[in-house]
Order: structure tokens, then sequence, then C-alpha cells
DNA sequence: TCTTGTTACTTTACAGCGTTAGATAACAAC
DNA sequence: GTTGTTATCTAACGCTGTAAAGTAACAAGA
């Protein structure tokens, strides 16, 4: 017969904790902010969150579905390449328009940090929506020879890769507009990559 | 007529830097760690750099610059294409072998931690290597209507990402000889790709 | 309605962090 | 020797994450 909690607190404090790392960044984000932010003391957080790390991890898993409902919002265009294409712009824009957060993603990934399989799992989602897009593509072209996986995973390194460099200031550019530009090209030289391993197979 | 300083102690501070991090990662990389392991007080570092940020700024630029020394090595192979391909291998085992070194080198980019325009530059020699190389071996090979700026990005989004999603446990494996295949396969549609470019524009 | 058991939350405290201020002492120059 | 400079140390400040202990709110049973 215990004493009930505040229900809406473990969110409020995902919340308070997601704009802090907006307004502040990663560096500003401390218990006591968190906590100060909603009326608490510090350690009331440790009632729902087992350590700073476990919040993290949490914020991070809940950026990594806001992720994948981004690029599933890429299904509504009309053609399966197009897709492919407005996924990879979303997924850049994302990390752009939410850097901090991005690089929270893809930081502290020591074995011990990454949670449970399942979490592992659900921040792979939005790589499981391109790649069942480029599966779908790749059958109904009738591409043959073609490791799904691998190309999924070659797509994903370069949107990744652009998107890590553009927040690390190391393009001339982090303007949206012109990191779509090597987004185009390095897109379009995948794809007729691919597709002249095609013409090559049909000509054998 | 000052005291005379231990000539070798900046360093001698890196030195133990570069330990600590290899032995016990970025977190344990604390001012009073580094100038314990030299028999010096915490706040003798700040004799030779003004902040922990400095030290690390230094650090990091050290580590870029052995990247740029191993790429060079592949200046060796006989063949451009040798050189280039050899290239992109030695930066993805140079990211996997110095791990944290190398999520250091992309972590806390924020305009004010990256340092002065010529330590940028310095940053981005490895690239330009690449660049140079790649920029040869078009012209030798008289490709026609190619941005190198662009396809040295491209190159380097490529390996950087793959570098990167492995490093944060991304991909199915971080085993070196499966990255290797990956980048394989990258590397692979990115030529097909720029090389169907140029049989276009010569039937045209 | 009163007691009781559980637990949400607070207060206090601790060790460690980066960094500053002030004290100390080493040593080159005269 | 004396002096001036500065390399280095000690002490301290305000921060951090978090453990331990205290407080009080409230559901359940009488």
């Amino acid at each position: 017969m215990p004493r009930t909690a505040n229900p809406t607190l473990r969110e409020d404090i995902l919340k308070a904790a997601l704009r802090i790392v907006e307004e502040q960044g990663a560096a500003g984000l401390t218990m006591r902010a968190v906590a100060g932010m909603l009326g608490y003391s510090a350690t009331a957080i440790y009632q729902h969150f087992d350590s700073k790390e476990d919040l993290l991890l949490t914020l991070k898993l809940q950026a990594g579905d806001l992720l994948t409902k981004e690029m599933e919002l890429a299904r509504a265009e009309p053609t399966l390449e197009e897709q492919l294409f407005q996924m990879g712009q979303r997924y850049i824009r994302f990390g752009l328009e939410n850097s901090t957060f991005y690089q929270l993603m893809f930081q502290d990934m020591s074995p011990e940090t990454m949670g449970t399989p399942q979490q592992r799992e659900r921040m792979r989602q939005s790589w499981a929506v391109m790649r069942a897009t480029l599966k779908t593509w790749v059958e109904e072209r009738g591409f043959q020879g073609i490791d799904i996986d691998k190309e999924a995973n070659v797509l994903w390194m370069m949107v990744h890769g652009l998107t890590s460099l553009a927040l690390a200031g190391r393009l001339p550019s982090a303007r949206v507009d012109e990191v779509f530009g090597l987004f185009d090209l390095s897109a379009s030289r995948w794809m007729a990559g691919l597709l002249s391993t095609q013409t090559e197979s049909l000509e054998a």
C-alpha cells in the first residue's frame, strides 16, 4: 500500500531532457538541470532511471524512433525509386536539423552503453525500413545477384557518412541544399553502378 | 632570467594522454590522471595547454597527422587505382584499430572546438592526399565532366560512414575483413557508376 | 477513523572533475 | 649573492553523478 508516484514524471523527465539537449547541447544535460526544470530534486530522477546513462539511452531510442517515423513518411512517394531517394534525403535532413541528437545517437556506443539486443534492434529500425523498400524495388525490377543486406548497408553508410561529416564541419558547407547535392551525386553513382552490373549480366 | 621548464614536458603530457586514451578510453582522460602518470600536479599541465579542450585538440591534430601518414603509404602501390583502393582500406583500418581516437576526431566538433582555420586545414590533410591521387587518376584516364572535389567527398563519406558505423556497432560485424567487404562493394559501385558516365559521353 | 506499511521524494553528503589564486622555490642573469 | 622571473605545487571553488538516510504521503486493513 504505497504512496502513488506522479504518473507522468517519467515522460516529463524525458521531455525536459530533450528540451535541454536542444537548447543547451549535450553538455548542458545534467541531472540537476533536468530535475530543476521540473521542480524536483536531482535524485528524484533515480526513481525512474537507473543512471544518467540509462536516461540517455532512452533518449537515444526515442530519437531513433523519430527518425524511423520520418523515413516511413517517404513511403507516400509514388515510385519506389522516389521512396528510396526521399528516405535518404529525410535521413540527412533529420540529422542536420537535430544535430545534437544525431551525434548523441552515434556516440558513446561502447558495448555496455548499447543496451539490450532488443534495444539495438529498435535502433536499427530506420535501416530496416530502407532495406524493405530496397528489397521490393530490386525484386520488382528483377535484378539478379544482389545482396540486399549489403546494398542497404552501402546506402546507409553513404547517408550516415554524409550527415556525420556535415555535422563535424568537415564538408565545404553544411547547408542542406549543398549536402543534398552530394547525396544526389553519390546516390546516382551507386545506382548507375548497380544498373551496370545488370546490363552486363544481360549481355553475358 | 627565469627558471627553466622541463623541455620535454609538453610532449610527455601528450604521450601520457595518448596512453590513457588507448588504455582506458576517453572517459579516463582527466587532468589529474595525465599529470599523475608523470609525477606532476594536475595544474602543471596548464603551463603547456590552455585547457583540457586545448589538450584534446592537440591530440586530435596528431591523430589526424598519423592518419595522413598512413594514407600516404598507399602511394607506393603501382597503379593509381590500387593507390586509391589502398587509401580507403588504410583509412578504415586506422579507424578500427584506433577506435577511441577516431571517434574523438569526429566528436565535439562544435565551431569553437574546431580550432583555427589552419588547424582545420591540417585535419583535412588526409582528404587532400586522397583528392590529389583521384585528380591524377581522373586526368590520366581523360575522364570528362568530373568534379574532383565532389567525387573526393563521395569517397570520403563512404569510408568515414563505414568506419563510423562499424565503430558504433551498427554493422552486422566490425571485423576488418567484413568491413573491407562492404568497402569493396561500395567502391566498385562508385567506380562502375563513374565509368558508366564516361561511356555514355563517348556514345553521345 | 485510526494505524500501518510501502515508497516517492528530499536532504545531505561524498568523491571526483576542470580550473583559478596564491604560495613556494628553482634557477638564469647581473 | 642578490634579484627577477616563472615552473610547479597546494588549496580551494563550484560543478558533476550518485549513494545513504530521512521524511512524509497515501493505500489498505482494522
